[in-house]
DNA sequence: ATATAATGTTAGATGTAGCTAACATTATTT
DNA sequence: AAATAATGTTAGCTACATCTAACATTATAT
């Protein structure tokens, strides 16, 4: 069950809108996302289809076990590119946003791996000390770097 | 007139066969990318109607300059992709060369030079002594390498 | 509690990219 | 040169991702 690129945005943008208010519309999805209504409706079908989130017509979007699980590794694997690019090869932050979103769905898990150790491994940060692993866990190290961040 | 990742494969295919036999076959793009022949037809109706190629139906397929001018960016960015992905990050050969079809599609030209520099520069190439920049001219040492590999 | 506004859904269209199956053209073989 | 094989084209289908426009439902305000 491989998700496209467009299906991966969808459930990250649920996982993250999740993790700020309780109650998701399709019209915050619509908007984070520069779509149609009509669009996130069909999306939220296909991902209800794949099993990932549980819906009802004009009910709340809730993430199954399933789909937290995907959403959370689509997240990570969005913030090594993007830490990538940014971090390493000075990529400009819109460009970075932009070009991780693609570039995350079409790596293979073992070339993922291979970017976050090295990207780790530059930025000075004891290389799998974190714990990454995109079949395993989140990274602590990036989850910080981006707390610092803000 | 930007080209989605499938018209960018065509052109691509299309000048490396040009560049080995003069009499590109349909048949021969479709094996070279397991397409069918309809489809290959498809995507050579698209290119032509992009003004990148020259073909009447049951005729040679001819790149016009436009098309040849794209179609060495294309490479270009696909060689610089796989290099950072196989010599920076050791991915393997199998992963990078799919991978890096996708990506070179993504990238904006900046970050496409920035990772350009960046992998010229950890492999030990005088940075940008090689003139390479996207939208000028080729990268000699990256021509270079690649044949030195063979 | 009803009218209005906000939100969500459905139907039908478009464009891309692929397929199969049938047909057309060109090349090869005998 | 006619038959056969190879090659190329077209038509019509599927699937995805989007859209607009019309409609349905739910929430809000007076």
């Amino acid at each position: 069950m491989e998700l496209t690129n467009s299906q991966e945005e969808y459930l990250k943008t649920i996982y993250i809108l999740k993790n700020t208010k309780n109650e998701i519309k399709v019209t915050e999805i619509a908007n984070k996302l520069n779509k149609t209504k009509a669009s996130v409706n069909n999306a939220i079908n296909s991902l209800k289809q794949e099993g990932l989130i549980d819906y009802e017509p004009y009910g709340q979007i809730e993430l199954t076990k399933q789909g937290e699980t995907l959403a959370q590794k689509i997240i990570e694997a969005n913030d090594i590119v993007k830490l990538f690019l940014t971090e390493i090869i000075n990529a400009t932050e819109e460009n970075a946003e932009n070009e991780a979103k693609s570039i995350k769905t079409v790596l293979s898990d073992d070339t993922l791996n291979k970017l976050a150790r090295y990207t780790h491994k530059e930025l000075g940060l004891t290389s799998l000390d974190c714990g990454y692993d995109i079949n395993n866990q989140r990274c602590i190290v990036c989850a910080r770097r981006k707390e610092s961040k803000k």
